[in-house]
DNA sequence: ATGACTTAGTTCGAGACGTGATTTAACCTG
DNA sequence: CAGGTTAAATCACGTCTCGAACTAAGTCAT
């Protein structure tokens, strides 16, 4: 039951003001006789609330359609410029500051790296400071606000709180530490799911309402859309893709479990499984500088011809099969529209992988929700977490309608 | 981007009307004063809402609470005999009809056997069609609709058409096939997904807002709850729980794939996986009349000391390690609040089998999702499934407000 | 050019709704 | 039975959406 239903009219126009800048958003220009049709309002209403928003300058006109004959249409949209956001993605070496407009166009960017092998927090706290004030000092129109991606599970009791075990992050009040410096107001949310977000705004996930994004790293996780939304657990730590259990008494993965799909797939334990197969083979191991590196060299390795080449082949193949599975898994029992395949070693991967992957997806998902599903790369590049960072302000905007 | 907005001002009302029907409907009798608090509307919008359905005679009023000084409060109630409800649960063996008041108290129940091994279509209708007459014929008011939950995919486009993979059906259009015999209307869905809303209803779900049910009959199928409402996938399959792949080149499963968790978990695989494990070890075999007695039966085995048991406690654990891998999958995947095991064949196993299931789940769930998870029997009996097809209408009738 | 025609967008009056203030109803206490 | 207290209904007002009437801005045929 949630407590967000309409009460009074004026919450109505709210709401209706909101669906027709929704749609001006992301179906570009439209004409008022579009509105018409895209929101079922009465022609009446459609005037009033575009007048509403043409006052408060968040829409503007665009010029005119070619005439049929009457009198043409008047195109309208997002006035872009009138609001800037920033969005931030806090990885586990750096941090990266981008300033967007209101169509989320990049105008500024900025990389800090963080000092020390950790992320400490009172460095990243000093970082971000710093960062926001130097890209604010550029922006040429209000901020809207602060959009946060970070790498951990995020909780708001009510300010954000975040719990990231790879980086030591334990209960870390991230939104209460900035707000001592900055009065804009702050979004924080996993970096996967405001992958995600971007994802499914501009990128592979346009125009499905649900759908399903894998992140290949180091490990395997996901983030999982549903009816346009991200789907959370009880508890917001939804989306562990890479601890489904996909064999019995399977290898030991770090989590402490056997069997887990992160066992199989994710990139250290590919570097692993191929280090045990060219030792096996007699085959001379990789040793590289980091995981990028390696598993470039894997993939390099799998195209010589010979049994030089077995233990690559051989490793990625059974890498394909298990992401396959896991996709499958995801398929029969979410049914999403679209799976996508994204994280550095998913981009890197699934180029060679994919017919593979969909081919064990086709065995062993059922028939019926596979022949709905397509499974594809993610289509944004490394920017897409502080992309969909600045996405968090902009939904709010939409929501609200002002 | 659903099409479900309030739009007008009749809507408003609409929507105000179902949230104050729905508080009274789950929330027992309540005062004026009660719902004020409860809905958020002004006491003079109370008063009319009330009025509304008082007209309409949904609501009736209920004695009033003891005077605190001024005039008591008179308490409002959902009038649960103005309508009635059927709900069929279409199991593999059998078909169930029950007809319920509007609050779902039982009133009559009848139970059809299905001729032959499969679920023929034909006989499937006409008992239904046969159900549904004797049914009617007892109903002291009028029938609010027809809710059945079937054990397949179900797709509205738009008349429902039912994909059971498992029982041989193939694009089944039992909405219209049913439309020729009576002018109630239907609502059907999937089999889990009905069980899954009578436990949240009146069940084991109370009160939780995210969980995830298992259905063990003679397959295995799940239905995900996700902020109070039922997770659908695009095309409205979700929940295929046994089709979890959880072994890599397993048993081979009826839907084509091997390693599905249906291939071990459910009756009939439980079963099969017997009948091996016997004759391997030179026990007699066990030839009862059908699944649900065969199954008592090995529960009974499993009793015996020495090498006569050893077939069937051998059998039964693996089905409890199964399921506690499966449930570990949707525990680390989609973190629910609560899994509840039901389903005929999960209540006739799960009591002895509980305590094993926990113990692979802890072994195989990641600690945070596991530590706030419950694992738990249903609480409503065999019936659940009809029940649950009973809510659909009613569902409806609370989402109106007429 | 000009007037008929066509289509887009605005304005107006009606009807419906929710709200806060006010009034009426129903009970208690002394 | 008066005075106090709480519950519920009513009233006046502002806001909303809608359909219809109306104005604006084009095209096209003559």
């Amino acid at each position: 039951m949630t407590d967000e239903g309409r009460r009074n009219v004026r919450d109505l126009r709210r709401a209706n003001r909101a669906r027709l800048l929704r749609q001006l958003y992301f179906h570009g220009p439209l004409s008022r006789q579009d509105l018409i049709q895209a929101t079922g309002l009465s022609s009446a209403s459609v005037s009033n609330v575009v007048a509403d928003l043409l006052d408060a300058g968040l829409v503007v006109e665009a010029g005119a359609v070619e005439s049929e004959g009457g009198r043409p249409r008047i195109l309208l949209r997002v006035d872009t410029s009138c609001f800037e956001v920033i969005g931030i993605d806090v990885g586990e070496t750096r941090i990266r500051l981008e300033r967007f407009d209101l169509g989320l166009a990049e105008l500024a960017a900025l990389d800090l790296p963080v000092v020390g092998g950790s992320l400490d927090q009172e460095a990243v706290v000093a970082a971000i400071a710093a960062g926001l004030a130097e890209l604010r000092a550029g922006a040429a129109a209000p901020l809207l606000g602060v959009g946060i991606g970070v790498p951990g599970i995020v909780q708001h009791q009510p300010y954000a709180v975040v719990h990231g075990q790879t980086v030591g992050w334990d209960a870390f009040p991230l939104e209460e530490r900035l707000r001592e410096h900055t009065g804009l107001p702050l979004f924080i949310d996993n970096g996967a799911t405001t992958m995600a977000q971007a994802e499914m705004w501009f990128g592979a996930g346009r125009d499905a309402d649900s759908a399903v994004f894998l992140l290949l790293g180091s490990g395997a996780g996901a983030s999982v859309i549903a009816d346009g939304a991200p789907f959370r657990g009880s508890t917001t730590s939804a989306g562990e893709w890479g601890h489904l259990n996909v064999q019995y008494q399977g290898r030991r993965c770090r989590c402490g479990a056997r069997g887990c799909l992160e066992a199989y797939v994710g990139a250290e334990a590919v570097i692993a499984r191929y280090a045990e197969a060219a030792e096996a083979a007699g085959v001379a191991g990789i040793d590289a500088q980091d995981e990028e590196e390696t598993l470039r060299l894997i993939l390099a390795a799998a195209e010589q011809e010979g049994p030089a080449g077995e233990p690559a082949r051989s490793v990625l193949d059974e890498t394909a099969v298990r992401i396959g599975v896991g996709i499958a898994n995801v398929v029969n029992f979410l049914n999403p529209q679209r799976v996508i395949i994204g994280g550095w070693a998913g981009l890197a991967l699934a180029p060679v992988l994919l017919s593979r992957i969909r081919e064990v997806v086709r065995e062993h998902a059922l028939r019926l929700p596979y022949s709905l599903t397509s499974v594809d790369l993610g289509a944004l590049g490394a920017d897409a977490v502080a992309r969909g960072a600045a996405t968090l302000p902009v939904a709010r905007l939409l929501e609200a309608g002002a």
